[in-house]
RNA sequence: GGGCCGCUGGCGCAAUUGGCAGCGCGACGGACUUUUAAUCCGCAGGUUCCGGGUUCGAGUCCCGGGCGGCCCA
């Protein structure tokens, strides 16, 4: 009998030992008994299954067999048995293929091994002539095999998959060896992440590390997760954005910096928010906003079309163009439209909480109004945005990082990007004035000293980097998550993240 | 945090009013040399998420808990 490190029992297969495991691992001691290795270390491949398809689809007729012996090596998905023949479809990372096994070609006694030893779900390697069947399936002629990895659980049923939730984020490598719709979502995200990268790239971005623990939390407004450091005797936060790292590096020199950062807010869980995630930031130097919607739009639309074809999206029910120029409005004059009312920053406090009464939006003291203006646009307008739209000048008053609109001093030269209701994006012309910057840090913090604890902490070295000299520099931040979300056509963030955060799996008692 | 929904064999799903826990895939045994979710015959597999309650009888109803999904805050 093999033994294995026992598991937490809600670890481990429910019933704790059921016939199918059983019968698996009574095979993998029959395999050491005969002196083969169910878990051999190497494999030598001639060809991904990919590489056997460009190379031979197109030449091989059905019926007909080529002279050329392939190595390949997979995933065993299906195996349908026929007496003295078996095909077995097998996966690697680059495709799928047919295994035509013969007892014809492999002799009485190999052919009899294939049907005991190689199960669905297992792994081989096989070699074999390149053939196409009489129905013009290519498939390699099996002349030999070997087992490569012994699967002791068996995969989820051939034709639904897995559709279980829970299952399915938990247990997220079952889910992508059994659903295509799985792996077709990845697969778009990580040709947009790099279809990102190379655009950046092209435009002479350097991409950049930024630290993640961080002493001040600062850049967005989030509650972090908090930690401590033992040798410093510090506590720290996980970064809820990498924002003014990436600034002090254009002080630095740096004209053109992103980072893929993994950002880490302390709040609840929905089909929008993941305790983690990813944003994409970048910083360019002599830029402004309208700059920055230039690239955020060609690079959206390069995105789509390297991950999905097309600039054309379904998505919650709505068909989304992502080919440039998104609409350009403000905020003021979308809530006119949306809300039909006329607000504005520079309005007095009570007009514009008598906006809010009559609108039916909730407004605290505590808010100036600029914050009532965000307020009225997030509960009456936001929602109802549909096209991809800059949505610009926010508010100075809640937007302590941007700089202050060139023709209004209530405003910022700010947007957000929203796509059917859903903010992608949010960039500015970065505020590069120490004082200014100074003072808005301060308005923060007594923001935070009146109950507001996703206020900003004032980080002084940060305006010490600016009293260096910050060029005129446009700066955006896109979430990935986000982005991906609407590209692959799915509304909850747990599908494109491949571990989302769960609850520990109960213990069993 | 609130509302609604779900949790049944490894996986996908049934179970009428509260009345013998079933089906398909997979597994296991057998037939089959061109299949494509192969087909055909046979057979095994259950703590119905957990705990309590009502009842002659609970997958089903009630109470509490766990995990998940969707919507709202």
């Amino acid at each position: 009998m093999a033994h294995f490190v026992r598991a937490p029992d809600h670890l481990r297969t429910e019933p704790l030992m059921d016939d199918e495991f059983a019968a698996r691992l009574a095979k993998v001691d029959e395999i050491r008994a005969r002196g083969d290795d169910p878990y051999p270390v190497k494999f030598d491949r001639s060809h991904t299954l990919h590489e056997v398809r460009e190379q031979w689809d197109k030449i091989v007729e059905a019926g007909a067999s080529t002279d050329d012996v392939v190595r390949i090596a997979g995933r065993v998905l299906l195996k349908r048995a026929q007496g003295r023949l078996t095909f077995a479809k097998v996966r690697d990372g680059t495709g799928e293929l047919q295994l035509f096994v013969s007892q014809g070609e492999l002799g009485k006694d190999e052919f009899a091994r294939f049907g005991e030893e190689i199960e669905r779900g297992d792994w081989v390697g096989v070699e074999g002539k390149v053939m196409k069947t009489k129905l013009g399936e290519l498939s390699v002629n099996v002349s030999s095999f070997q087992l490569l990895s012994k699967a002791l659980r068996p995969l989820p049923e051939k034709w639904h998959g897995l559709s279980d939730t829970d299952t399915r984020y938990r247990q997220r490598y079952v889910d992508l060896i059994a659903n295509d719709d799985a792996r077709r979502v990845f697969d778009i995200r990580f040709a947009a992440i790099s279809a990102m990268r190379r655009f950046l790239s092209e435009r002479g971005y350097v991409e950049v590390e930024t630290p993640e623990l961080h002493s001040i939390s600062g850049g967005a407004t989030a509650k972090p997760f908090t930690t401590h450091h033992n040798a410093l005797d510090v506590d720290l936060s996980l970064r809820i954005a990498p924002e003014l790292y990436l600034k002090r590096l254009i002080v630095g020199g740096y004209d053109r910096v992103f980072e893929f950062a993994r950002v880490f807010r302390n709040e609840g869980l929905s089909t929008r928010h993941n305790p983690e995630f990813t944003m994409l930031e970048l910083y360019e130097a002599f830029a402004d906003y309208y700059d920055m919607m230039r690239l955020i739009e060609e690079m959206i639309a390069d995105a789509a079309v390297q991950a999905t074809g097309s600039t054309t999206v379904e998505w919650d029910g709505a068909e989304i163009d992502l080919s440039p120029p998104f609409e350009r409005r403000t905020m003021i004059d979308l809530i006119k439209e949306h809300a039909g009312v006329d607000v504005h920053p520079s309005q007095p406090v009570e007009e514009l909480r008598a906006v809010c009464d009559s609108l039916g939006v909730p407004w605290e003291k505590a808010w100036g109004p600029g914050k009532l203006v965000l307020e009225i646009y997030e509960k009456t307008t936001e929602s109802k945005i549909e096209a991809p739209t800059f949505v610009c000048d926010y508010p100075r008053e809640v937007s302590p990082l941007a700089r202050v609109h060139r023709d209004d001093p209530t405003l910022t030269e700010r947007f957000e990007l929203i796509v059917h209701g859903r903010e992608l994006a949010n960039a500015f012309s970065e505020l590069n004035d120490p004082v200014d910057q100074l003072r808005r840090f301060e308005a923060q913090a007594s923001l935070k000293r009146l109950g507001d604890d996703e206020a900003h902490d004032i980080d002084f070295d940060y305006v010490r980097a600016l009293e260096y000299g910050l060029p005129p520099t446009g700066g955006l931040g896109l979430g990935v998550d986000r982005l991906v979300m609407v590209l692959a056509g799915v509304t909850s963030i747990r599908e494109v993240i491949l571990f989302p955060h769960m609850r520990p799996e109960a213990e069993k008692s």
